[in-house]
DNA sequence: CTAGGGTTAG
């Protein structure tokens, strides 16, 4: 080609002035001058906007060349504009009868890392099939690059294997796409066997061994390639910092920061915002702000989003909210970082109100939105409204992946919609370990055990590794279902066939399954041999499950142990109260109350809330202060005549108050989850479930008359208190304990 | 003209 008049534009806005220059010239149907036109054009493409530009330029060309149709494949890279152009250029160019070169797959193949499958199969035949020599470095690597993006790791190795005379990017491309399926000990061994060792190869290592969970090995790789004399750049660097937050280790992290300034690494922007991740969640967020403050506070949003995610995860929404304020352009990433602060805070208000100003500033939820607004929905059991962001999914406006799907599997779970959580499950495509293992709690906390055995049982069929998190669910179901010969078979199981050190969260399931069932002694042994101080939760499956099979003694043990953990909290002194009570212990129980007394320790009021038309409802014991309390009244009465018509008696023996039977029956009559539910049953339309929430235990009474409520009405009810879910339905409980 | 990393979610 030859060299061109026209000078060579370096943006986008020069090609469009060199553009309109050569129309108004007339020069535009000059072939050379527009090919130098669409050559300089591409090489400043860098995001899809501009990419039809440069193809309608392409389509004035009345000769297309080899090297023309590479230029526009070229184009199609740097813009990152899918596979879809791309192969209607390789279609034309065969219809075209144009010969395709080796830059011509070469490009092909860098286009479609992300396309089908099939498609990629079909291009790399074609190009076996054009006799040009495909083992090459420059087609051949790519193609690595390609098969192995799509996880076909054995197809990349047999191109790798194919190359006679592999260059450094091969070995790297190879090692690199090994590590990204994290297959970190075949990459490692090819590391081994590489004639170079270089920064790009250790980099991908390093981040696999991060990403895969096991930051130790990411350090000891960086270590092992500073000893084996490869200079750390930049990404490597960052790399390794990844892996230092995750380990929480402040003291490597500071030794990183000195490594920057000693070999004089660039601090780029991504290497701030590591530095400062790395500060922040190794605890130092005082350093944090400094290198925020020093180098961070530019135009771009990433070094804020850093320091604004630190503040949040420590639980500071305040001054994370005053950084925010400070921001000019917050990006999504700000938005969510801030959104999920607040959820984690327990303020869904102002998460809710951010999520709504992200509007105003031009900014669409993305799936981590979408995420974080659905665990919001699932903590609140807020089903109306989990429902409406399942909509944003099926208009397109997030594309479904693996995290959203488990949360709306969760969202549904915790709203008690077992069979909708069951078909959304079944329909995903893509599962992992916290899916299925979402969907084990689930199933676990609705009272449906077995079911979530099975389910547990076909997920290790299918192939999944549970972790830890799964087994707390698994031993969750055995608990909650009192499951306790399979109970026993999985807690053994973790540890033996999958290495699982149980934490106490495991222990407190066995403890709570082996108390419940009445095996105390055993469930003692355990807490005195497991390797960990017993928890308020321990002691309080412990002294529960006293009062059930009238332990008296271990009941007082375990009640003093748990109020020198919690010595605030008014469950534990009513509990122990009622354990002398129930025995008759009248003196024992006058000095729990004086003990109160002394303390200053108040019993806490129960209250119920449920949501109607988006608004929270809340009642205590005999509220009169809703403005339906007439209604409600009203509906208490007809709740009492039909349970009464039906021969149901109030359970009152646990009432120690010294009052007559019917003040009893009135007493229980008033309490907090039944005026909820009478409110629910008059405002709600009848297809809903009734779904409240209870800040305290439900009681025994309530337990059976809300059995019988749902048979009544034919209504769902689920209620959810503080350690159990309960799902009502045409009479039975999925909870069929109330302790 | 090729290869590696990164703040937000279940």
């Amino acid at each position: 080609m030859p060299a061109s008049p026209w000078p060579t534009p370096r943006s986008v806005r020069q090609a469009s002035q060199l553009h309109a220059v050569l129309t108004t010239s007339g020069k535009i149907v000059h072939p050379p001058s527009t090919g130098h036109l669409l050559n300089s054009l591409t090489n400043c493409l860098s995001a899809p906007r501009h990419l039809g530009y440069a193809l309608s330029l392409f389509d004035r060309l009345p000769l297309h060349s080899t090297f023309i149709f590479d230029t526009a494949l070229r184009a199609c890279l740097r813009a990152s504009g899918g596979a879809d152009h791309p192969v209607l250029l390789f279609r034309r160019m065969r219809r075209g009868g144009v010969r395709a070169d080796a830059f011509t797959f070469h490009f092909l193949f860098r286009c479609c890392a992300r396309a089908r499958p099939r498609l990629c199969r079909m291009l790399h035949a074609a190009c076996l099939r054009t006799m040009l020599p495909s083992a090459g470095t420059l087609v051949a690597n790519p193609l690595i690059h390609m098969y192995a993006a799509l996880g076909f790791t054995d197809d990349a190795r047999r191109a790798f294997d194919e190359i006679p005379v592999k260059d450094a990017v091969a070995w790297t491309t190879m090692i690199g796409g090994l590590a990204k399926m994290g297959l970190l000990d075949e990459a490692r061994w090819l590391l081994v066997q590489a004639p170079e060792r270089n920064v790009v190869s250790w980099t991908s290592l390093i981040a696999g061994y991060s990403r895969a969970g096991r930051a130790a090995e990411a350090v000891d790789c960086f270590n092992s390639m500073l000893s084996d004399g490869v200079a750390p750049d930049e990404v490597a660097v960052v790399g390794v910092l990844s892996a230092c937050s995750r380990l929480k280790d402040l003291d490597l992290g500071r030794s990183l920061h000195f490594l920057i300034g000693e070999k004089r690494i660039n601090m780029s922007d991504n290497l701030v915002v590591a530095l400062i991740d790395m500060y922040a969640k190794c605890g130092d967020i005082a350093c944090a702000q400094g290198i925020f403050d020093a180098v961070g506070r530019g135009q771009k949003p990433q070094p804020w989003n850093a320091i604004i995610d630190g503040y949040c995860k420590l639980g500071l929404v305040d001054v994370a909210r005053s950084l925010f304020d400070q921001m000019d352009t917050p990006d999504v990433i700000t938005f969510n970082s801030m959104i999920t602060g607040y959820i984690h805070s327990g303020r869904l208000r102002d998460a809710l109100l951010l999520f709504m100003q992200m509007r105003r500033h031009n900014l669409r939820a993305d799936n981590f939105t979408v995420v974080s607004l659905l665990t919001a929905c699932a903590s609140l059991g807020a089903l109306p409204q989990g429902r409406a962001l399942l909509a944003s999914i099926e208009q397109r406006l997030v594309e479904e992946d693996v995290y959203l799907v488990t949360a709306l599997v969760d969202m549904y779970m915790k709203c008690g919609r077992v069979d909708e959580a069951t078909i959304v499950f079944q329909r995903m495509g893509e599962r992992d370990v916290h899916t299925w293992s979402a969907m084990i709690a689930g199933l676990a906390f609705n009272g449906m055990g077995k079911v979530a055995l099975e389910y547990f049982c076909q997920m290790k069929r299918d192939g999944f590794q549970p972790n830890s998190v799964t087994y707390i669910a698994v031993l969750t179901a055995c608990s909650h279902s009192c499951l306790l010969n399979e109970g026993r078979l999985h807690f053994n199981e973790m540890r033996s066939l999958h290495r699982i050190h149980p934490q106490i969260e495991h222990y407190g399931c066995m403890v709570d399954l082996l108390a419940r069932s009445g095996l105390l002694d055993e469930a003692m042994d355990l807490v005195q041999t497991m390797p960990m101080q017993p928890n308020a939760v321990i002691w309080g499956s412990i002294l529960s499950a006293c009062r059930v099979h009238k332990k008296i003694d271990l009941a007082r043990h375990a009640a003093e142990l748990l109020l020198k953990l919690e010595p605030d909290e008014d469950a534990v002194y009513v509990q122990l109260y009622n354990i002398y009570i129930d025995s008759r212990k009248w003196v024992d129980a006058s000095r729990i109350r004086m003990l109160m007394e002394e303390r200053g320790v108040k019993k806490t009021a129960g209250y119920s809330s449920i949501t109607v038309a988006r608004q929270v409802h809340k009642f205590v014991v005999n509220d009169q202060s809703h403005p339906w309390t007439f209604e409600i009244i009203a509906m208490m009465e007809e709740i009492a005549h039909r349970l009464k018509s039906v021969g149901y008696a109030p359970i009152t023996s646990k009432i120690t108050v010294d009052v007559d039977e019917e003040e009893k029956e009135q007493a229980l009559l008033a309490h907090s989850e039944k005026m909820t539910i009478a409110f629910g049953l008059i405002s709600l339309p009848p297809n809903l479930p009734i779904h409240i929430m209870k800040n305290l235990r439900v009681c025994e009474d309530c337990h059976s008359a809300i059995k019988l409520i749902s048979k009544l009405w034919k209504r769902e009810i689920i209620v959810r208190d503080r350690s159990r879910f309960h799902h009502f339905r045409d009479g039975t409980c999925s909870c069929n304990d109330f302790w």
